[in-house]
Parts: structure tokens; sequence; C-alpha cells
DNA sequence: CCTATTATAGACATAAGATATCCATAATAA
DNA sequence: TTATTATGGATATCTTATGTCTATAATAGG
């Protein structure tokens, strides 16, 4: 139950990108080299962001990646969704017809597995939660909250 | 990003045994006959779950498993930490020296990863859901919504 | 005491997914 | 034309989840 390291790699990156000059193309070599991290794999991960619209690319010499829109409109579920998947995060597999009745009733009467009704609920306020949070308010917490005045 | 099978496994189970009338108690064959799993990895499921205090078991004939305290008192949470582990879901894995300075002041002033702040809020969001419904909640839910008068 | 039953623990096997590498190709700027 | 850069496919490696099997310990009942 862990998000994958890619999802880590995603953000920061997309970060970097929102704080690097507009119709600036950031190359793959500065965004992995920043965090330390393979090119080969980061660049598949931008690939994958880049089909979902959230950065453009452009190939050749002083190409690279910039974002597709302004940071504040990027949030981190829109970000999560493409990179881990939009399967939803808890899945029933008891077999039904051994499932107790309680449980199993969903096409005569709508009523599914009561455990999936909570999970999908928890899963709800996580959701929620990300999506009102975006990339450039990371950016304008680091200004606040790292600022010298906050700092003192 | 998905909850693995067995918290699944888990919670079923639990609820099952919150049916048992007390004082009985049921043996795995039972359980994992009534999801329709197999009974040397539901057995695993719930040593932890012995081991973590929510049941208690009995070897011998006519052992089994049933719950250590009441239903009401077990939580999603409870049970999903003790399956999952209680690792947190996000982990910071960039290179500190490489990392933008921005995100990287954890020793000097204790300001951490912001994008790890945000996703363990987000996860906070979640746990305290989980933490707000119990195995006993989901059988009342039942009675409830499942009931006749409910369904016409 | 003997036997059947049941949980426990460990080793092992398998499958799936995450992480990473490599290479050939296409696109673009200079 | 050349160097640069992203793309996509194939492949490799590692970890984790899932599942199986076996030997052992504990207990109830005869």
């Amino acid at each position: 139950m862990q998000f994958s390291k890619s999802t880590g790699y995603a953000l920061h990156t997309l970060i970097h990108l929102a704080q690097a000059e507009r119709g600036r193309y950031v190359g793959i070599k500065e965004l992995a080299s920043k965090q330390g991290l393979p090119e080969s794999y980061l660049s598949k991960i931008m690939s994958k962001l880049r089909q979902d619209g959230i950065v453009r690319a452009v190939t050749g010499a002083s190409g690279g990646y910039e974002l597709a829109r302004p940071g504040s409109e990027i949030t981190f579920y829109d970000v999560i969704s493409v990179v881990e998947g939009r399967q939803q995060m808890y899945e029933c597999h008891a077999a039904n017809e051994h499932q107790h009745e309680l449980f199993a009733e969903a096409d005569a009467s709508g009523c599914e597995c009561l455990v999936k009704k909570v999970m999908d609920g928890a899963e709800r306020q996580m959701l929620d939660y990300l999506k009102q949070h975006t990339i450039q308010g990371v950016l304008d917490a680091a200004s606040f909250s790292c600022s010298p005045e906050h700092r003192a």
C-alpha cells in the first residue's frame, strides 16, 4: 500500500517545470540529474504525462518539456491518476456465490458489498484532498513557510 | 496503488466472526470456504490478526477463532494497519543533495519536503475516515440498507 | 493415554508489478 | 548535414503479493 516512486518523480519534476521561466523547454537530462535518477526511466513517466496532456514535449535540439497549463491548474490528483492508473484502490475479490448474503445483493437491489462501500468512501476522502492541492500551491507554500521571516 | 487482497479477506473474515454467536470458535475451514479462498493463506492473515490482538485463537479440536473485542471496537484502520503494515503511503526518494533547495531544508528549520507534506495530508484524510468505521458498523448498515423496508 | 482436529510457523514456489536499461527511430535546431 | 532530444519497444532485474506444502504444537474427546 504505497505510492510508487514514479509518482514522487513526476510530482517533483512538475514542480521543477513550474519554476522554469515560461517558454523555455527543460530537457530530461536536467530534470533527471536534479533528482539523481535515471533519464530513461523518467522519460517514460514524462511520456505518460504528455499523453495525458499535463506537459508538452518538443523533440530535437534545445527541445524538452514544459507544463501544458499553469501549475495552479494541475492538481496532485491529476498527476497521480496518470502515474498510478485509474483503478480503484479496493476491489472486492470475495467469490459472490460463497459470500455472505448480506453483501451480495448487488443485482437485485443495488445493495453492493458494504465493505467496498466503506473502502470507496475512504478513497474518496483522499482523492478530494488531492484534488484541492496543486503544483503551484506547493511553490506558494514553499516561498511562505521557508521564508526567513517564517523561519525566524 | 491498490489495497492487497489480504485486506479484503481480513475484513470479510472479521465480519463473519462478528456474526458468529459468542463463545463459539470458528475454524479456518469455514472462514475460508465462505469466501472461496485457500485455507493456508487465510491462516497467515489470521495469525497476524492474532499477534496484533484483534482475534483470539484456540488450537485443537473444536478450536478456531473469535474476536478479541467487540466488533464495535475494531475499526477498519485497525485491520488495515495490521495487514498492510504501518509504513507511510508516500516516501520521498529524491536524493537530497540534488533536490531543489526549497524542499531540502529539513534539518536546519524543520521545513520538510512539501510534496511529502501534501501526500501525508491526503493519507491522513483517508486514515481518519477508516478510524471512524468499524466492523460492527458494517453489520448495522447491512441490516438497515438491505432490510425489506429500505429496499421496497 | 491415544487419536483426530486445529492453529502455527517456516520454507518454498509462482505471478505480477515496479523499476530500470538499452537501442533504434523520429523530429528539430543550428 | 549534424548534433541533440524525445519516443517507443524490447528486455532485464528486483521486490512484493499470493499461494502451497510440510512439520510441529496444542487441545478436545474417547
